[in-house]
DNA sequence: TATCAACACGAAACCGTTTTCGTAAACTTA
DNA sequence: TAAGTTTACGAAAACGGTTTCGTGTTGATA
């Protein structure tokens, strides 16, 4: 019952030809006689025939797969740069291995020495959070080094010479705190998790910019640090907001936002008369929550494409051209109900 | 600058001994003498040098790769099985390719098609919602007749024979329905997708059971379907709570949920009091709306483990057995502020 | 009829491993 | 010292393809 793989050799003995024969005659080629043509194709149809994917990356040098290490996969924007990236990939006929870092600089670094000896033609990553924390990038120059591509995107380093991909996390920043200034706001807040994430100090410093330019003061207690993206446990939250008479806030994330939204309101504030809230990654809780939130959208399935457009072009070219190139994407800023919107 | 892999061959060169001296001497075979084995691994760590996978592969004719086709990555149920999948994987020493079907038949059978000749040693899916209505399943028969060890998840068929992963979707729904029952709720409403999917069906039944065990007829103006999954625009939703006098919902997702929280609201209903929500899917909207949502937990990332452990195990066993299980998980209800929890 | 090109195919190398088997050289043993 | 046993290594096949090159047969040409 049990129909096994046939391969080349199998069919050359069975028609009496040789395995160079069966190769060409399905490939069509030229030297091969119609009538022999036909009869190999035929029966190499017949027994649905397929060429083993391993063999030919063997020949070819190339496994047409690239790795995708990202530090978390229950995590809205990642997702959607997967989704860009396996789209790409896909149209241009390349699998994608994904591996999640959870965050970790071991699991990051695992991850890329199994998958490096051949298994995938190149790598597509965004840094974990220890790995940024560390500040060890080795691993990412041994691969360099080895001529393997490699695209960095969203969480990245200037110290590895790599394509990455990023958006302009300090002018969201920036942008974001000038409408709530537009809007009148005066006490904004920030909360941020601790910044040595590339992202979250951009983000900052966009935040600082803004305020800079229209002369008002930082002043420290305004700044709100929780230690992890997805935990909003205790009542840090709720305290700052008590004591600080805050009248605008800009969080890094989603999750912060909304979970200041709630507080806000249960602390009697309306949203936005009393408070506005501006949240990063425009993701599936900004435009479900009660009220909706305003978004920086990071354009995360842009993100995906052009990272896998980058990594195939490098892989696809002939020459070992050591220039790389680092495409900015502008983010947009998505109006709902949790500001004013003039 | 470009340090190129080294192979046995140019180790072997350089050191004038034979390939299948190099090979063995890594392996730390007794063959090879004391003297040789230590100038070879010294050799081969000076250069770094790791076997090919792609080789080793081919010789072995296993990739400890597996493949993963879900319908879609944007959604946070699936999102939470692959990390069950990858984690348990990774302990195992498999990688991962993920491929995203996009509820398309199309999709689903070429990454198939693509993954089956070699590349991978096993495939974990979850059938995209076109493939069920079409209710056409040849690919998935063909690979198990090539003895391709096959796990299904959550979307199952019966038509195919091999290994499945579900939760119980009707007593879920069922268990649901009863204590909204139990809370008084006497016009009990369900929100659905079209039902070709095999686990909206189940649900459907499941709240059938519970009311034919109150005695409560069905209505079936208390029953909405709508189009897709993701899509809640139009007023259907508007105009089936203002007219229905609905005191209670059971939405088959979260989004269906969150946004008729949101209508009732808007309509001055009273949540829970007036009408009570719960949704399938227990993902980050339920945790984060406004109430909370009380959801019926599907535990993804146990299903994920389980299903990779399931898979690997049949990959790694020398005997074709060809005994199928299915495993199926029980449903957590988890209680929130959408519903009176007595 | 000798020469030559075109045709149709096979042998063999190659990709990078693993593994079986064969065998010189060194060492034991009787 | 002849025979047998280790020891330490190499040759070669195998995994499943692709591709280069060589060659016997055919038919055309001079």
């Amino acid at each position: 019952m049990l129909k096994r793989k046939i391969t080349l050799k199998h069919i050359a003995r069975e028609l009496e030809v040789s395995i160079s024969t069966v190769s060409k005659a399905l490939k069509n080629s030229e030297e091969i006689s119609r009538d022999t043509k036909e009869k190999i194709q035929a029966f190499a149809k017949l027994y649905n025939y397929k060429p083993n994917n391993i063999a030919i990356s063997l020949k070819n040098k190339s496994t047409k797969n690239i790795a995708v290490i990202i530090p978390d996969i229950v995590h809205h924007f990642f997702t959607t740069v997967f989704h860009g990236i396996e789209k790409i990939a896909n149209e241009k006929g390349y699998n994608v291995i994904l591996c999640v870092s959870d965050e970790s600089f071991d699991k990051e670094v695992i991850n890329m020495e199994i998958l490096a000896n051949g298994s995938v033609d190149g790598f597509i990553m965004s840094l974990s959070s220890e790995t940024q924390l560390k500040n060890d990038y080795n691993h990412l120059k041994e691969l360099t080094e080895q001529g393997i591509p490699l695209v960095l995107f969203d969480r990245v380093t200037d110290q590895v010479a790599c394509d990455k991909v990023l958006i302009n996390d300090k002018d969201g920043a920036y942008r974001s705190v000038k409408k709530l200034i537009e809007n009148g706001k005066k006490r904004i807040a920030l909360v941020a998790t601790e910044d040595y994430l590339s992202v979250s100090k951009e983000r900052a410093d966009g935040y600082f910019q803004a305020l800079k330019e229209f002369d008002i003061a930082v002043e420290d207690n305004l700044i709100l640090k929780l230690p992890s993206m997805s935990s909003v446990e205790g009542d840090a939250m709720e305290l700052f907001l008590k004591n600080e008479k805050v009248d605008a806030v800009l969080c890094v994330n989603e999750i912060y936002a909304i979970h200041g939204m709630r507080i806000a309101q249960k602390l009697g504030f309306k949203i936005p008369q009393d408070i506005e809230f501006i949240g990063f990654t425009d993701g599936i809780l900004s435009k479900f929550s009660n009220p909706t939130l305003t978004a920086v959208a990071q354009h995360g399935e842009k993100m995906g494409e052009i990272s896998a457009e980058m990594l195939i072009e490098k892989i696809e070219s002939e020459n070992d051209v050591e220039t790389y190139r680092t495409e900015i994407l502008e983010p947009t800023i998505i109006e709902r109900e949790s500001t004013l919107n003039v």
